[in-house]
DNA sequence: ATTCTGACCTGATTGC
DNA sequence: TGCAATCAGGTCAGAA
């Protein structure tokens, strides 16, 4: 699914089709994606003034005056601007149709989520999906966050791409991302989280930071369902440097990538520079 | 308390 | 060609 970099890009791509939009319609073609559709969208939001739209870890949030609408792409999510007259394919689960046209998500596995945080239970930060949420890696210094890191993971047995999947320190990186920048910081996947130096929680940090922004420069990386908000696919993957690359060259030593298995995920490495 | 596994879904690809 | 097994960008709930 959409990583930061894609949510990022999703966001980016729909906020100048937004400015000053009201809600026209709130359609539903499923019940639930991973949870229920709340039944009262239509009734909280109908004829509402868009305010804006942001985005937390991979979540997006378009915010009204009564509340905020909060979208997750789970794996499979694309979240596209069409106009009216687009027609509805399989998958298309939602619109949210505002005056000049519609935010629409597709999303095959259904591992999405459309949810609703009135403002009358608080600033949307407390909404309880949020609690457990790390520091945003774009948005936070290398300091803080290389400090953050340190400190979350002392004692920790975990290994450190489980940590950075978790996104209970920082969030945004997904199992490409992940992947990528351990890579760009040479610290082996496996690699216990509490044995990490200070010295190389920082070299991580700033590599996540700079893949992220590097994936963000190319528009996200579209594997399989993954598309922009104009329908235009982003290629961050073909840059990658160890991402579903098993048994090719490391394109920075002459060692050859490999794959293990790490929580039932596929992790990629080089065992030529990643220690 | 921390860590790991199973579950949620559909669809594309792989291998016999 | 057909069919079954495997894999895929996430993350929560519950078990170890």
């Amino acid at each position: 699914m959409p990583e930061l970099p894609e949510v990022e890009t999703v966001r980016r791509g729909l906020a100048p089709h937004l400015a000053a939009c009201k809600v026209r319609a709130v359609v539903a073609r499923v019940p639930a994606l991973r949870w229920p559709i709340p039944s009262e969208l239509a009734t909280l939001i109908s004829g509402a003034a868009l305010q804006g739209l942001s985005r937390r870890g991979k979540y997006l949030l378009f915010e009204f005056p009564a509340g905020w609408l909060i979208v997750h792409l789970g794996m499979s999510g694309s979240l596209r601007w069409v106009d009216c007259e687009e027609p509805v394919r399989k998958h298309d689960h939602f619109d949210l149709v505002l005056d000049h046209g519609i935010v629409r998500l597709h999303d095959p596995r259904r591992f999405g989520a459309v949810l609703w945080h009135a403002r009358a239970a608080g600033p949307v930060a407390h909404h309880a999906l949020f609690a457990g949420l790390g520091l945003e890696p774009l948005e936070t210094s290398t300091a803080l966050l290389a400090k953050r890191l340190f400190e979350g993971t002392r004692g920790r047995h975990r290994s450190i791409k489980a940590v950075l999947l978790a996104g209970e320190l920082i969030v945004g990186a997904g199992n490409i991302y992940a992947c990528e920048s351990l890579h760009r910081a040479r610290i082996h996947p496996a690699s216990r989280a509490g044995r990490l130096s200070s010295a190389r929680c920082q070299r991580l940090v700033v590599a996540l930071q700079e893949t992220l922004e590097e994936a963000l420069r190319r528009g996200g990386s579209s594997l399989r369902d993954f598309v922009g908000s104009d329908g235009v696919n982003g290629h961050y993957q073909h840059e990658a440097l160890v991402y579903d690359r098993e048994g090719l060259a490391c394109r920075r030593c002459a060692g050859t990538v490999r794959r293990i298995v790490q929580q039932q995920r596929s992790t990629y490495y080089c065992p030529g520079c990643q220690h």
